[in-house]
DNA sequence: CGTATATTTATAATGATTATAAAGTAGGTA
DNA sequence: TACCTACTTTATAATCATTATAAATATACG
């Protein structure tokens, strides 16, 4: 997992000015294991940074996944792009119903980038593996709601 | 791959109506091993079907991909979600200069399906698998480009 | 064939993301 | 430390894919 220094790092190397906003943002994709989108972002730094504006997030995320720092999920049923800071190669296991994403490493994820790079003859950059389905808690609701 | 029958046989077994629109949409699908977008199909149908609507082409991909026909690839790198009418588990490889999408099975899918039921508790019900890169045409004209 | 109802179509609305340009600031330099 | 300039942020408007709405149309079934 990235760490908040490791993503300060990569944009000072990359030539950017480090801001309070960036450094902001670069501290809550380190500091949390969710997903976020670019709303959830904004919102939650809001509350200690009054000013932030959302295009600054928008702008911010958008340099880290050009740089690699981190990773574009895509939309998860509902209709906003999340992010995950956790480069590394996993899947995500995305909730169709509450959007809750959970992350689940495989080492057979190895073999599959074999097989493509065999297969198919593109330079490779980055992948967005995601399962869908529901969630245990959702799963437990559906079934109390529908009746046994 | 998906027949032109066997996407109207999904329809009709649950209950919808056989139009000349959706029977044209249908066929796109199964006739072509694109990985099109509502607007693609859409332009192409509209030589021969005039009066079509991107709202009916829109309505037609939904149903199907709710009934599970046809799956949502998601966005490419352009801002437009795309369709694959192939459901069989393989990984589809994205050219993030033009967009190209081809198709790679893999094996160790299974296996990795496999490692997500065991670990996640998710009940899944699909999945979204992308590796992003260029293709060889866009490498060769990057490479062509750039250098001596 | 005629009817009830699903579907299509044209149109407007939505909403996430991006473009723009003025105001502000980081960070190097003297 | 003070200054300068290019980079950033911000507020605002624009874009554009997708969805909502409702009137017009056509399917399926008796
Ligand atoms: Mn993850
Ligand atoms: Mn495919
Ligand atoms: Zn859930
Ligand atoms: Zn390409």
């Amino acid at each position: 997992m990235n760490t908040v220094q490791n993503l300060i790092d990569i944009l000072k190397q990359a030539g950017m000015r480090i801001t309070p906003q960036r450094r902001a943002i670069c501290a809550y994709l380190a500091e949390n294991d969710n997903h976020p989108t670019a709303a959830m972002i904004y919102d939650d730094l809001k509350a200690e940074m009054p000013s932030l504006s959302l295009m600054t997030v928008y702008n911010t995320l958008n340099t880290l996944a050009n740089l690699g720092a981190i990773h574009v999920i895509g939309q998860a049923g509902d209709d906003t792009v999340h992010y995950d800071a956790d480069t590394e190669p996993h899947i995500n296991v995305i909730c169709i119903n509450c959007q809750k994403i959970v992350d689940v490493p495989s080492e057979h994820l190895v073999e599959i980038r074999q097989d493509i790079d065999r297969q198919s003859g593109y330079r490779l950059i980055g992948s967005r593996l995601s399962f869908y389905g529901l969630c245990p808690d959702c799963q437990a609701k559906a079934e109390s709601s529908s009746g046994h």
